[in-house]
DNA sequence: CTGTTAGCGCATTCAG
DNA sequence: CTGAATGCGCTAACAG
């Protein structure tokens, strides 16, 4: 670089459009005979460029099949129109909410990423404060958190988050009514006659997870039926722990008549240890899940459940947001949606079985 | 830079997580008293730096909660460890695919980032082309094309194409088996009885829909039984224009006993036609649609439809991607996967009602 | 109307 | 062991 000769780039000879690596805009300024501020200059349509160059320039792009790279342009600019979804891993809630997010995000201009931890959100619980932090400012205009662990982060940057495991929370959030579903669910129990209802809880440093079990309690004692404390146990949303907590409370010598699940997911897999165990359901066995995944309903048998809108969590995440980005105040910050309980066929009354 | 006065940075005084804009290496450095390289070396665990400095670096990166910009990495560097999937939009087939491909990543190291063209395909029929371009070598080692138009893309990097719309195909591809699929689909009908099918195709460009087309009319023709081209209306894989297909097809004088439609989400659409129609399904009208998605269990009545092993595709795509990243050879390099029958309520034999 | 220049934030030689 | 310099691809001032 201390060479007093300039050294010119061996001249591009291709025509065709190169099938090696990207093109850059230097190629394709070299293949023009112009410079790269004028291809930039086409590229983003500004003034200052006249019919005939940038006519050329235009061939010259589609004939490289030339596109500006995201990131070049991301690192320059401040605006990329693109919003981030963060995601732990790419569930049936999660992308029952990205549907929710791709519905609302449709003619507001922007472009929908989403990124996954890819399931390892066990080695860091800050694993949206890492994501926010790397494509937050540059990649995205402002970021949809879902199910985030932690909500204190800081950002001036707009983020909203979905189904946030805490709750005090600095960021505008957008959450079904856990409580208020999970008494339902488990009010429907109690009115089909059930008196031993044992409950697979979730993640207990989730709040959605507390305000369920919560839900679980107060619904007895408003019917003013003590809970057996043995009859809770822990399957951390995850399928297999949850397998795990099902087996444990259908091997006790007095097991529950029914199971509350803090989710479908563990639901679902009670079912499968029911089956395993050659307990009927629902016979033998009243089984009621939370959210309503569409796979709930593939199961066998269909599975009773409280709904929550995960799209419409998805939906108004994004609406927020985008209003968010636009500089504008938030009527509310913090939404609470409600939920449904969708009966189907793993609920009946107790002892239809003998 | 002419000046030969170096001008220092005004020191930066804060001691607390600034909550203005990102923290850049820039700032840890100067708050570290060290410079940007040796943060940069700390960051990524590189020789070359004493204990004491790199403790003292690491503090201050924790104490600012510090993380590398995606954007500026990937600028800098070839390997950005993340894969990326492009689909046109969040829909439950793509949303399936997108489920499969992220139990697929995990463990290898990767992170997967889905990209969605935000619904409007329409507008340029290559965007998975523009795409590409854009965050090919830059902000993804590879990608996974959901459902492309176009597959004639020249790219040295690895791509591949799921679904691909155009038959032949130089990219690597992994698709579901639609001929044989789709004759087992109008197979069944043939075996009820039905002999006046209606079909409600789907998008002409793909070469799914056509070879479901295909099916159909083989299925018809190893039956001995005729097609009546009047049967066959367009649905093109879109809701609206799916009901408008169905509304005709029924609205015939003599309208068919059984419609097969080319996706679930246009038997989804048939079966609302039907039900406004005051069509009864399936005593008047036999349904059958293809794909699967978790939405076609939950419909009224559920679904009888060909499965396609939607996760599976993107597991086998993203197996495929991460073997062509390394640079192994493919030992397929055109995957076809099997589909079946799943029987639910929306078949009987025709003439149920009478 | 066009080209030159200067970074965006980071990782990497290469001197000191 | 550390820091200054260089450039990834691009856009935005500023000169010419």
């Amino acid at each position: 670089m201390t060479d007093p000769v300039k050294v010119e780039e061996s001249p591009v000879e291709q025509t065709t459009p190169r099938v090696g690596s990207r093109v850059t805009m230097q190629q394709v300024a070299a293949e023009a005979g112009v410079s790269v501020s004028t291809v930039s200059k086409v590229m983003n349509g500004r003034y200052g460029v006249s019919t005939q160059t940038s006519d050329h320039v235009s061939k010259v792009i589609d004939r490289l099949g030339y596109e500006t790279s995201l990131v070049a342009r991301s690192l320059r600019n401040t605006r990329t129109n693109v919003i981030g979804l963060l995601v732990a891993d790419f569930e049936p809630f999660s992308t029952e909410v990205l549907k929710g997010a791709a519905d609302a995000i449709r003619g507001t201009g922007y472009e929908l990423v989403a990124y996954s931890a890819g399931g390892r959100t066990d080695e860091h619980v800050g694993w949206e404060r890492r994501y926010l932090s790397r494509v937050m400012g540059t990649l995205v205009d402002g970021a949809v958190l879902v199910t985030p662990t932690v909500t204190d982060v800081q950002y001036d940057g707009p983020v909203v988050a979905v189904d946030p495991h805490t709750g005090r929370s600095s960021l505008p959030t957008v959450a079904a009514d856990n409580l208020q579903g999970a008494r339902m669910g488990v009010d429907h129990l109690l009115a089909l006659g059930h008196r031993r209802i044992g409950m697979v809880t979730g993640r207990a440093d989730l709040v959605s997870a507390q305000l369920r079990e919560r839900g679980f309690r107060e619904a007895h004692a408003a019917a003013g039926v003590p809970v057996d404390e043995s009859l809770l146990a822990l399957g951390a949303f995850d399928p297999e722990q949850a397998r795990e907590a099902a087996r444990t409370l259908l091997r006790l010598p007095r097991p529950p008549t029914a199971i509350f699940a803090a989710n479908d997911i563990s639901a679902l897999a009670t079912l499968d240890v029911a089956a395993e165990l050659g307990v009927d359901v629902p016979d033998q066995l009243s089984v009621v899940g939370f959210d309503n995944i569409p796979e709930s309903a593939l199961a066998h048998p269909p599975l009773t459940t409280v709904q929550q809108p995960m799209r419409q969590l998805g939906h108004d995440a994004i609406a927020m947001l985008v209003a968010l980005i636009a500089g504008e105040e938030l009527a509310q910050t913090h939404v609470i949606l409600e939920t449904t309980l969708v009966r189907r066929r793993t609920t009946t009354a107790p002892g239809a079985a003998s």
